[in-house]
DNA sequence: CTGAAAGCGCTAACAA
DNA sequence: TTGTTAGCGCTTTCAG
C-alpha cells in the first residue's frame, strides 16, 4: 500500500517503451514482438497488423542501443578528424567540412548513421585504436591524415574497416583515398611557368603530408626547369593565417613572381592582401590555388586552381568502406587533379 | 574434446574482449574491473594498478554500447539537419556546415560524442520522434526548421533536451538561437535605401522560414520608406542556383537598384553574375548579403552583408542544450545582427 | 574493499 | 507461427 496508489504525475501511465510492454498489451511474447517489428521474419499478419497498429498508436519507438549491442552492428560509421599538425585548425576548415557534408550525403543515402569524432591526437596518443575498440562504430572514416600517418598504419594492420581521405605513398598499408598531390603540385608549377613566372614560392603548412607532397612536385617541375621556389609556411588557423600571410608577402614583395598556394583558402587571402596593397595579379604576380573550392570562380581574378573532385571522393571513401565492411581488402584510389585555368595566372 | 583443442587460426587467443576475459586474468571478478577501469569507485590501488596495467597490455577498451544500453545515458548529442523545403539542398550547404563544425568544437571540447543526421522529412514523416526515441542519443540539435516548424513543436511538448537553431516566432514553444532575422532583414533594406537604391529585389526561397522573415523585415521598412521591394525565388540547390540567379538578373535588368540577398551565398554568386554583364557594383546595383560568411571580404567589392555570429550561435546552442539536460526549461535566445558595411552597398 | 547476481532492452536459437 | 530462454558486455546494488 506504499505507493502503489500514487500516480506519478510526470509519468505518462501508458507509455510504452519497451518491446515487453507492448507486448503485454497485445498478449503475446516479446519475441513475436520483435519479429513483427523487424519485418523480416514470418509473423501472422493478423498479428503483425495487431502489434504494428498498438505501436503506432502508443507511439513506440525500440530501443537502438539495445539492439545494435544484441546484434553486434550498429549501422554508424565513425568519421575522424584529426587536428595533428596544428592544434588550432579546426574543424571548421573549409574543403573538409565540405567533405563531410557531401560524405553524410553519401552515407546517409546508404542507411547509416555517422558518428563525428574531432580528434587531437597531442591530448590522446590512442584515439584510433579507441574509436575503433569502442563498440560505437561499424567501420571508421579518418579525414585526413595529419600528422598521424603512423598511428593509421598501425590500425589499420588488424582492423579492416577503415578508409582514410589523403595522400598516398607507396607501400603504405591503410586504404586511402585522396587526390594524387604531388602530381598535382607539378600541374601548378607547370601553370605558373608557362604562364611566365621565374621565381616562385609555396605558401603553406609542409608537415602536412598532404601539402608536403604538393610541394614536392612542385619543386621537381622548378628544378627540372631550373625556376627557384621557396617554402613559404602558414598555419591553418583561421585567425592568424591572414596575418601570416601578409607578412611573408612583405617578405618576398619584388622577389617572387608567381605564387602556389597549398589550398585555395590561402590563395585567395593572397589574392585580397595583394590587392590591398596594389600589386597587380597576375601581370605582376601569379597565382595559382589547390582545391577549387566554389569560391575559386568567384574573386577577382578568378582563381586558376588545381581541381579536387570532391563529391567524387566523397563516393570513393564510402564505397570503398562498404566493401571493406564485406570483407573486401579494397586497394587505394588516386584520384587525378585536373588544372582549372581561371585569371589569376 | 570437441573444439577446445582446436585453436581457430583467426583469433588470437589472449585477445581480451570484455570485461569478464580481463577478470579472469587478473584474477577478480567483473565487477571489480568495472569499478578499476571506471576509476571513480573505490578500489585498492594495488588491484587497481594491476587491472590497469593488464589492460594496456593487452589493448582492452570497454564496449561503450553495452556501457551506455547499462547506464541509459549515451554521451551522444544527435545532430539533425532537416532537407525540407528544398530536397536537393544538400548537407553540404555552407552555412550550415559551418554551424556544425563549430558545434563539433564545443561539444566535443564537453565530451560529448555527435550523432550526424540528415533528414529528408518529406521521406520520413517522423524523423524527430524516431531519433529522439532511439535511445541513441542524449538530446538533439536541430540545424534549421526548414519548414518543420509544427512538428518540432510537437516534439518540444514531450522532450526538454532539444534546442533548434532557427527562427523566432512569438509563442513559439521549441527552444530557439538564432539571429533576429527580421530586424536583419530591416537593417539590410535600411542599409540599401540609405545607400541610394530606390527599387529593391529580395533574392532567396521564402518558404524557409528564417529567409521569410528577413524578406519581411525588409518589406516592413520599403513600405514605411514607400520603396518598392519584390521577392524573387531561389532554390540552395546549388548546381541550379546560379542559373536561377542570372535569370532574375536578367529580368530585372534596369528596374532594381538594390538587392538584398537571403544569404551571402546568394550574393556572392550575384556579384559575379553582374560583374560578367558589366554591372557595376555599387554604383548601378547596391547589393547586400546575409551570414558575413568569410568569403564576404574577400569579394569584389568587399560584400556589405548582415552578420551572424556563428561561432556565438554555437556556443549558445551547446550551452542550452546541457542546460536541458539538466532538467532547465531553457529560454530562446535571439542574437542581434549587425550590418557589416563593405563595398556593396 | 570485493564478489555475486540482477538486469539495461533487444534478438535469435531452439522448442513447441 | 509463436513462446521460451539465453545471452550481447557492462554497471550497480547488496552482501560479505
Amino acid at each position: 500500500m506504499a505507493d502503489s496508489d500514487v500516480q506519478p504525475l510526470t509519468d505518462k501511465p501508458d507509455r510504452v517503451r519497451t518491446i515487453t510492454d507492448l507486448a503485454k498489451i497485445a498478449g503475446v511474447s516479446p519475441g513475436t514482438v520483435s519479429r513483427a517489428l523487424s519485418g523480416n521474419s514470418l509473423v501472422n499478419t493478423k498479428t503483425r497488423k495487431k502489434i504494428e497498429s498498438i505501436a503506432r498508436e502508443h507511439g513506440f519507438r525500440p530501443n537502438q542501443m539495445a539492439s545494435k549491442l544484441r546484434r553486434q552492428k550498429t549501422g554508424v560509421i565513425g568519421v575522424a578528424i584529426p587536428l595533428g599538425h596544428d592544434v588550432r585548425q579546426q574543424i571548421s576548415d573549409t574543403f573538409f567540412m565540405t567533405l563531410l557534408g557531401h560524405l553524410a550525403d553519401e552515407l546517409t543515402e546508404r542507411g547509416f548513421d555517422i558518428m563525428l569524432r574531432r580528434v587531437i591526437p597531442a591530448q590522446d596518443e590512442d584515439w584510433l585504436d579507441r574509436f575503433i575498440g569502442s563498440g560505437l562504430i561499424d567501420g571508421v572514416i579518418v579525414i585526413g591524415q595529419s600528422d598521424q600517418f603512423e598511428r593509421i598504419e598501425d590500425a589499420a594492420d588488424g582492423y579492416l574497416p577503415m578508409v582514410v581521405w589523403g595522400n598516398h605513398q607507396e607501400g603504405q598499408r591503410h586504404c586511402v583515398v585522396g587526390t594524387d598531390n604531388r602530381l598535382g603540385g607539378k600541374l601548378a608549377a607547370e601553370k605558373l611557368i608557362t604562364a611566365g613566372a621565374r621565381n616562385l614560392a609555396f605558401m603553406g603548412d609542409t608537415q602536412a603530408l598532404e601539402f608536403a607532397a604538393r610541394f614536392n612536385g612542385a619543386k621537381e617541375v622548378s628544378e627540372k626547369m631550373d625556376v627557384p621556389i621557396r617554402a613559404l609556411a602558414t598555419h591553418l588557423s583561421p585567425d592568424r593565417t591572414a596575418d601570416e600571410i601578409a607578412q611573408h608577402l612583405r617578405e618576398i614583395d619584388g622577389q617572387v613572381d608567381g605564387i602556389f598556394a597549398a589550398t585555395d583558402t590561402i590563395a585567395v587571402t593572397c589574392l585580397k592582401e595583394l590587392r590591398d596593397r596594389g600589386i597587380a595579379v597576375p601581370t605582376q604576380l601569379k597565382i595559382v590555388g589547390f582545391d577549387d573550392l566554389p569560391i575559386a570562380g568567384q574573386t577577382v581574378p578568378p582563381l586558376t586552381t588545381v581541381r579536387q573532385d570532391i563529391t567524387a571522393g566523397a563516393k570513393c571513401l564510402a564505397d570503398l568502406l562498404l566493401r571493406r565492411l564485406n570483407g573486401e581488402d579494397t586497394e587505394s584510389l588516386v584520384m587525378p587533379p585536373h588544372v582549372i585555368a581561371r585569371g589569376s595566372a
